[in-house]
DNA sequence: GTCTATATAGGGATAGAC
DNA sequence: GTCTATCCCTATATAGAC
């Protein structure tokens, strides 16, 4: 069955969200994917970093597209907070899938992805500090900070729970809570 | 130089917390460590898993002695929760250590890190619900959960970002926080 | 308890036919 | 774009001397 690079990042993403980079080899990524090694190398012809690297910068986009662009509406701050918490959930598959920053931050200085993780996390804290500013909210650096550490803790505790309704609750809690302490 | 077993598991901490189970390897352990393949093998003859497991259990307990005990005294709440507050800082060294609870929890069902893992969160959750209902807590359950997502998430934003300042201060606003909606 | 040497499997990666 | 076959390296693990 022929296949494109781009359906075989989709399939990726899968894998490298459930094993981290380290936990993924390419006989899992064949099994996982159906995709035989010659396949993947023709795709990617530098191997495993590259299907890394390619599957984080397409979730990358994903995310600026899923959860970032909604902060960045002209609309009120109530709408754009709501958007980003839909959009979460999406993204996250409502808690069921990890989180690849997390996934890819693990290991020493010789971890290849530090720059980038870095990057997205604080694209993400800075763009919900300029709604929260916005909005009237006291600390919105350390607002916004929190709301990514609950994130992330909620994908983590769920993943381990085995269950997603700690995520759920606490996103569901999130845009009203945030604005209590703010003029809207 | 001779190595006991305990100061074997003390330094493989390190190393299991850095790089999770996929990412260490004997070569690794070696390095860091300065123990030999055959000192490694002498303490722990099955090997790899061995060492993670005896690891695991190793900061299972110093996770109950510091963190666990302080919530299970007889004093009055805000000094439990405090106390557990101070053990958390200790135990992940001010938002530097990564949680091996986290950290070990990637992988699909062959994971044999599960079962443990989700069990010492449980334990955790429900002797910080007990505080919390004890102190009058609306929802203690919820509350307890939360504090354990901001945690886990607080580790892994400090990690990505390589700034503890995050992690510091949401630990030092937690116990006035939860005592805000209780009768202490 | 530690060393050196070695066995064996699986990892990532490549080449050439189709 | 995919298949089969194969290479090399590193990973885990073991054996026996000291």
């Amino acid at each position: 069955m022929q296949t494109s690079r781009d359906e075989a990042i989709r399939k990726l993403i899968k894998v490298f969200r459930t094993y981290g980079y380290e936990g993924t080899t390419l006989s899992l990524i064949s099994k996982m994917t159906g995709l035989g090694r010659a396949s993947l190398y023709h795709h990617f012809p530098k191997g495993k970093q590259e299907m890394a690297q390619a599957t984080l910068m397409h979730v990358h986009q994903q995310f600026c597209e899923i959860v970032l662009k909604p902060l960045q509406q002209e609309t009120n701050p109530r709408d754009r907070l709501q958007g980003m918490c839909e959009g979460l959930n999406q993204f996250y598959d409502r808690g069921r899938a990890a989180c690849l920053i997390a996934v890819f931050s693990l290991g020493g200085e010789e971890n290849m992805f530090r720059e980038p993780v870095k990057k997205a996390l604080q694209e993400w804290i800075a763009s919900l500090e300029n709604v929260l500013r916005e909005a009237g909210c006291d600390l919105p650096r350390e607002r916004s900070r929190e709301v990514v550490m609950q994130i992330q803790g909620g994908l983590m505790v769920a993943r381990v729970l085995d269950d997603t309704t700690p995520f759920e609750q606490m996103l569901a809690r999130f845009p009203e809570r945030l604005l209590e302490e703010t003029n809207f």
